[in-house]
DNA sequence: CTTCAGGTACGATGCAAGTCGTACTTGAAG
DNA sequence: CTTCAAGTACGACTTGCATCGTACCTGAAG
């Protein structure tokens, strides 16, 4: 068949866990948010996302978003294409990626929160 | 103010990313799916959730919803309880509960996907 | 008071994951 | 053919994180 070639999970057996892993890195929700924003779904090469990593970290993070059932990698042996799974994603998950689509472009920095009880009542005046 | 102890960020700083890096670890998001479930919303005790790991791990778990704003935990002293923040989590991203309600009570297993190029089309005859 | 269960703080450990260097493959261009 | 850019495979390194052991704190019960 021609379209998908190299493949992931079916469409009914994409796992939650794996999708929140692999949308837990910043870099490759990122992919996903673009993905998400574009609406006509149109395959994208996979250097069309500024990614500031290497190609080597870049393969790595495309193949987790594969086996998470994410998206489509055509291989045409010398170049790539990267397409959204958007009709398996909307049927498994409905609702998820409009929360990619409301994100900002730039992401969210990865400040980490508070440590703990900083206001408010605590608990040993 | 009495209600919320120990606090995480606010309804509007809930972050997406530390959401999913919350929902990524199979304990936490078993949690979080139980919580969903209830819609009444009580207030639950930290062990009425049969989690297989040691006390300490629990600790370090729900601090991690806490911290990515999913949960309060109310300190008395002694003992602890657990709250969603459901209307929280519903005005910053809409549907999320919903697709961890829809998951099985059991999880899915943490089977990891196959590797590369298993059929359909490989890409070298 | 002492005892006890629930919970936390701190540190150590083991494993998974992100990152990159080197070398190899692929297809197109010259 | 050779050259070159894109991508991958393999390995090493490093960081992050889940887990637990020990010790300590808290409040209730006796």
């Amino acid at each position: 068949m021609a379209g998908r070639n190299l493949v992931g999970p079916e469409a009914d057996a994409l796992d939650l866990g794996a999708v929140f892993r692999a949308l837990a890195d910043e870099h490759r929700r990122s992919v996903l948010t673009e993905l998400a924003a574009d609406r006509s779904d149109s395959e994208r090469g996979c250097n069309s996302f500024d990614l500031p990593i290497s190609k080597q970290t870049q393969t790595h993070h495309f193949r987790v978003l594969r086996e998470a059932g994410l998206i489509d990698e055509i291989d045409y042996g010398n170049r790539k294409g990267i397409r959204l799974r958007r009709a398996d994603i909307e049927k498994r998950f409905p609702g998820l990626l409009t929360l990619l689509e409301a994100e900002p472009p730039g992401g969210t920095a990865p400040r980490r929160a508070q440590l703990s009880t900083p206001e408010g009542s605590p608990s040993r005046p």
